[in-house]
RNA sequence: GCGUCGGUGGCGGAGUGGUCAAUCGCACUAGACUGUAAAUCUAGCGCCUUCGGGCUACGGAGGUUCGAAUCCUCCCCGGCGCACCA
């Protein structure tokens, strides 16, 4: 339509617009087509991803939407990483069978300080000629009033609101359904409507949120908003998600290199691939390459290279070999935590008072199983209640470790 | 408001007067095997313990009983149906 606003596009654009619409791209609404054709205009689009911080860390699987950011940053777009402020205090009802609890403020606050500097690691906040907005939605949200809420809600019904999944769900299960969860879909779709995003990308868990902000855009300011859902990292052979909290798997974006490293290393070999193309901006070829390698070495490779991304590739190299050193030749880790004794003190006060772990039972069960290992001595500890005195290095479990010292007296 | 069913461990879900710290499944932890992968096997999975046992738990508060997660009363919370809106 508009030839003369139109620029030329580069071959090399080409290739990048090809790769943003199908990397890591589940489905695209209304239609790729459309939103390439869109994108062949040279036209600046505003494109944005909404992050809630219900975490004080943004994990791996919030990655991939934010490569996809970043080649949309490249092909001159305007990007906005939208900080869901406000939609944390209500609570999120995707892919949940119960209402989740409603964050604090001071909570969300806490959550927030380092987000910046954590997808600072894949989106480059520093460019000067088309910089990338941050911005939370409570500036707008919390200033609607009951009017404006009714205003926004008309433009649904409730037969479109239940039709969710994870709505149609708890009805059919006769859980409860409150009805401050439908106001979700709607500041999410709000959100849309207040930024004028041409693009919103977002999870595939995410698509009855994101197609609410279509629907609204469409009727509040007649146009239109397109909606890419990405991939979600998940073990396509278990189809068990590989971020997963509760399963000790969730890698946060400012997690040292080493426990990065480490927990990489833990991901299922099945998931790979995906992890490869969501996690890293290899080319398909370097990709395909890597997977030659037996999986083991792949998935050394992949940890490497994710390290890289949030560290440096010297501390992803000393990872590394720090993970040689540790688990493949059992030795001790060159840092280990420390703690410092003033007097004596049996092992199991000193495992409870540091955290390691929560009662005396709990200690006596990691004893009986063999569990709690002198690395000096190489020997296991046969009885938890033993006084400590001079330096101990102790291995807790597979993966944790203590260095205990005594102080000596005389110093003080 | 009325009626009815229900509230058990991180989750799902048994148990309806004693043998119940509570079958089982999932999740989780440790051990074996390994590549800290997966799969598999074994053990554990409230707290304390001199390893005999002790203590605290089944929405909350009382009560009945030698004895209650189980029975009764009241309260709180949820589902469903009816009523209200008409």
């Amino acid at each position: 339509m508009n030839m003369e606003k139109s620029k030329k596009i580069k071959t090399s654009d080409l290739s990048l617009i090809d790769e943003v619409l199908s990397r890591s791209v589940d489905s695209v609404f209304p239609s790729k087509e459309k939103l390439k054709k869109e994108l062949l205009s040279g036209r600046q689009m505003r494109v944005y991803v909404g992050i809630d911080p219900t975490a004080p860390y943004v994990h791996l699987g919030h990655a991939t939407n934010f490569f996809l950011l970043k080649r949309l940053h490249k092909l001159g777009h305007k990007i906005i990483v939208l900080v869901g402020d406000f939609t944390a205090m209500i609570g999120d009802p995707s892919d949940k069978n119960a209402a989740r609890i409603r964050l604090t403020k001071s909570e969300v606050k806490k959550n927030l300080k380092t987000y910046k500097e954590q997808i600072g690691k894949i989106l480059n906040f520093e460019d000067k000629k088309n910089p990338i907005e941050f911005k939370f939605n409570s500036r707008w949200l919390s200033k609607l009033t009951f009017t404006d809420l009714a205003d926004i809600a008309s433009n649904f019904t409730v037969q479109q609101m239940i039709q969710r999944d994870a709505f149609e769900r708890r009805l059919r299960e006769n859980k409860p359904l409150y009805v401050h969860e439908f106001f979700y879909p709607l500041m999410q779709g709000y959100d849309s409507v207040a930024l004028g995003a041409d693009i919103e990308i977002g999870g595939t868990d995410q698509t009855f949120n994101m197609l609410a902000g279509r629907t609204l855009v469409e009727k509040m300011q007649e146009r239109e908003k397109f909606v890419i859902t990405t991939t979600l990292l998940e073990d396509p052979i278990t189809g068990e998600k590989m971020m997963s909290k509760s399963r000790g798997t969730g890698i946060g974006m400012n997690d040292v290199p080493q426990e990065m490293y480490a927990k990489v290393m833990r991901l299922p070999d099945s998931g790979l691939l995906q992890c490869f193309i969501d996690c890293t901006e290899l080319t398909k070829e370097e990709i395909a390459h890597i997977l030659k390698n037996p999986p083991r070495e792949s998935k050394m490779r992949l940890a490497h290279e994710i390290v890289k991304i949030y560290h440096s590739e010297k501390e992803a190299t000393k990872a590394q070999e720090e993970f040689v050193r540790v688990f493949s030749n059992k030795d001790i880790p060159r840092i280990l935590p420390k703690v410092e004794l003033a007097g004596k003190e049996t092992l199991e006060n000193i495992l409870i008072k540091e955290g390691v772990v929560s009662s005396k039972s709990e200690i006596r069960r990691l004893v009986e199983s063999g569990g709690l290992k002198d690395m000096q001595t190489g020997e296991k500890i046969q009885d938890p209640k033993i006084v400590v005195s001079g330096s101990l290095i102790l291995k807790i479990g597979k993966k944790r470790f203590l260095k205990i010292v005594t102080r000596t007296q005389k110093k003080e």
